[in-house]
DNA sequence: GAGCGGCGTTAGCCATGACTTACACATGGC
DNA sequence: GCCATGTGTAAGTCATGGCTAACGCCGCTC
């Protein structure tokens, strides 16, 4: 839980992206954020669900009522699997214009 | 096209990150792609066309074959999406906290 | 131009998952 | 204790999409 692939597969969904974008917003109920949305509540439940164990919602019980907010984690490892790719894109970048530089001074 | 939707679902697939993974190493042909993977060669070509409408990456012509190379607009793309929401996210914990702490103040 | 290697595209199959309905459980107020 | 509110869960349906097999197109080489 709470890698990249969890990541990605979490928010590759618009309506759990709807979700969690309400939730940047501060802390909501299951049944306030089904609220605005074009989905049943149970289906809101199963989104926070997976954002859960994505590691990018965090939950916590009041009352009846079980508020949901915004967990860092899954944004962090998300950061963290973009950086090391951009470096290495990077990298590559540099290696293939260091070999056409190569090309070009030995034709 | 390029936008953060299309972006996260390109990268929700497994395959779809194993063949954008090696392509940060730099850029390669479909067959050789297909090579190193469990999938055919099609399956590969889909891949890469739905990498391609995500802005994640470019092809270019060499001769009968097919060079794709790691496109930074796609990775820009989520980026800006991350820092945006990494803002917001921020803002919302710093309203808590500051409701927290008048809470705890005049309690 | 005939043969060949490399890709993209289509049709179809099948698994995954998003959704709703219905039900079960916990908490708070009367 | 009892009902209302808020939520998670199970079963079932339906659409989306990933995969393969088959086909057609485009460059290269002889």
């Amino acid at each position: 839980m709470a890698n990249a692939a969890h990541a990605f597969a979490a928010l590759a969904d618009p309506t759990r992206r709807a979700v969690f974008e309400r939730l940047a917003r501060g802390p909501r109920a299951v049944g306030e954020l089904a609220k605005g949305l074009p989905v049943s509540r149970p289906a809101v439940s199963q989104h926070l669900a997976v954002l859960k164990e994505a590691g990018l919602v965090k939950d916590q019980a009041d009352g009846t009522r079980r508020l949901y907010r915004i967990d860092p984690a899954g944004l962090g490892v998300i950061r963290a699997w973009l950086d090391r790719f951009w470096e290495d894109s990077l990298a590559s970048f540099k290696t293939e214009l260091e070999a056409a530089m190569r090309k070009e001074q030995r034709p």
